[in-house]
DNA sequence: AAAAATCCATTTGTATACCAACAATTCGGT
DNA sequence: ACCGAATTGTTGGTATACAAATGGATTTTT
């Protein structure tokens, strides 16, 4: 038998097998989990909120850097934190340029109720793994950022 | 000696470890190499392609299903490539509640020219990772979705 | 067949997300 | 001390994303 019996290794572009698309359905999920224990808050709020519980009070630019979000993004998201007086901003006076940004009593306690919740969030979404593959997952992902 | 000098197993919630961080800024990795090798469109406008060059004609909505965009994604997904001239869409005759979405010829042959780049966008965000990983991940990602 | 439920597409509103351009400020090297 | 370079925050523009509400069409139930 010279003839190769077994099916052809797929060559086709499929969709679903790419790291993009899968990468967003997985998102979608997490964000579906998210919006459902935690209503009050999207998770990039959320994430501003906790590297402020973090680091403390630091730049507007800073906080963004260290949450990920480009300077447009993060000051929509400090523009609405702090319109719901969940954080509180000020003039850096050694650099004129800086506005401070830090948590509010209020953020800091609405922070602290919701933790746990963020916690139960991340074991839900990752639920469908056994431990070892939570480690894993997380794992490779860190490594491709 | 009755203490324990390992370090304690780390107790604090940490942005940095939980699947929704991780997932958004793999995500923003994968979008900076995508819009780097495939300027002209974005990963759901070509998601949207890819899939009408594997099933052929469908109705928007269910476009927007296979593709993970709800309604009022995907409607501004297909207007935007309307406007682009690479879909093309017209009324069901037999249900007229739909609007059937199809690639134009210029869909189609962008869509061929743009496929090649597509798969390097996906073994260039893998890069990191050896071939076990890779497959690991995805299909990780799978059961998380 | 009439009523109820469902499905489809659209619209409005809010929230990321990124780019590019800009003014004000600070920093670096000379 | 000065001047070009870099940083900080802002604004405007485009593109997902999702929720909720709506109107029209079809299907299911009664």
């Amino acid at each position: 038998m010279t003839k190769d019996d077994t099916p052809a290794p797929d060559d086709s572009y499929q969709l679903d097998r790419q790291v993009g698309f899968v990468l967003r359905r997985a998102s979608q999920r997490h964000l579906s989990i998210f919006s459902e224990l935690i209503p009050e808050l999207t998770p990039t709020q959320f994430a501003a909120l906790a590297k402020l519980v973090e680091t403390g009070p630091v730049s507007q630019n800073a906080l963004g850097r260290i949450t990920a979000m480009d300077a447009a993004t993060i000051k929509g998201v400090v523009d609405r934190l702090v319109k719901r007086g969940l954080l509180t901003t000020s003039r850096d006076e050694r650099d004129r340029r800086r506005t401070i940004v830090d948590l509010s009593d209020r953020g800091r306690i609405l922070y602290h109720q919701l933790e746990p919740r963020a916690r139960l969030i991340t074991r839900q979404t990752l639920a469908p793994l056994d431990r070892t593959e939570q480690e894993q997952l997380l794992a490779l992902l860190a490594h491709i950022c």
